[in-house]
DNA sequence: TTTTCAATATATAGAAAGTATATATTCACA
DNA sequence: TGTGAATATATACTTTCTATATATTGAAAA
């Protein structure tokens, strides 16, 4: 359901056809959010079903590839979109993350392999923000609301990264004590 | 695919069936993250079905409800879970957030409601770094790991919450500005 | 000139994750 | 005796996400 109101919102900039629409996200929000074609175009049949936006087909000339499903707001797709954003969220936010998922078990696994996948993720995390930095300097005339999202998105990225610097610390601290003792067993 | 792996994961600890799972999960991780049964026993059937798991029917005596299955991990099992800890994870975190996708077009509504939105979200944040803090503090004794990611969610959750404070700022000082302006206005 | 490549454009199948609800058993206690 | 709460499993359904198929056109290479 949310996937929906996004593409209305979008339409409030301008009329869009499916693949504009995911161009438009990737250049915007690409640093942020992902979507593809398959949550876009089942979402648009279903909105112009429902009647919430309009379509004219359009006929390129001078452009590359087939033509184009322009789509634009109804009044009543407006009507609904408003109703949606003075609505309060339905949850609170969700976080997925494959490595995370590993991380609550790393014990049943070994340390050094532990620390390892630790530096690849801050490795990654250090590469995203700084796209998110340039974004965010690229886009200092952007709307407000989009550079705060943006600024959202560097803080969240300092804080992970500062979060996994420490645990591996704590990781690596920890093997030391284990050798140590390990030592302390031998020499006894 | 992850959700198989969590089960895999937590019957490290010990044998489970499926209601038992679901507790465990909203015992120790309620807080970070929620399951429901209909992600649970689809994903024990087929793990079954993959023979990464018994199953041995047990029946209750002095206890409530029907009989238990519970279920337990096979070598084969153990070697697929640890294939996948060991594997690098496949993609960065996600967040999905219904009250966010509302920020990123607050534009097109009003910033009154845009504040009050923001409140609720602070006011529901505030009362889950909280629980956090408490978790942290009655499960220092916790596995280190689990602890770890304890201390990553009530990060999280100041860093957020730091935000929305100063989104909220930002958006109050363009709403005076635009007062002041009116009132030059009505003044001129 | 033809073919081949890249970009444009839409569509659908299918897997994974998440929500909702149905059904049954047993204990406690009213 | 019945009724409510906790235990326990199961399935249907929706939403989200991934993968892939298909077609058109312009530009460049062969």
């Amino acid at each position: 359901m949310a996937i929906k109101f996004a593409i209305l919102g979008l339409l409030h900039y301008t009329d869009m056809h499916g693949y504009r629409i995911k161009q438009h996200i990737e250049r915007n929000f690409g640093h942020m959010w992902s979507i593809n074609y398959g949550q876009i175009y089942p979402n648009l049949r279903q909105l112009l079903d429902d009647g919430f936006v309009s379509m004219k087909r359009v006929n390129q000339v001078g452009e590359k590839g087939p033509d184009r499903k322009l789509y634009s707001l109804t009044d009543q797709g407006k009507e609904e979109f408003a109703r949606w954003l003075d609505s309060s969220p339905e949850r609170l936010m969700l976080l997925r993350d494959p490595f995370l998922l590993r991380f609550v078990f790393f014990g049943f696994g070994d340390n050094s392999r532990a620390v390892e996948i630790i530096d690849e993720q801050i490795g990654l995390y250090e590469e995203q923000l700084k796209t998110r930095n340039e974004n965010l300097e690229h886009w200092h005339t952007h709307d407000k609301y989009v550079r705060l999202i943006t600024q959202l998105g560097i803080d969240l990225n300092e804080m992970f990264l500062n979060w996994l610097k420490k645990a591996k610390d704590e990781i690596l601290a920890e093997s030391d004590e284990a050798t140590h003792s390990r030592d302390a067993v031998v020499s006894a």
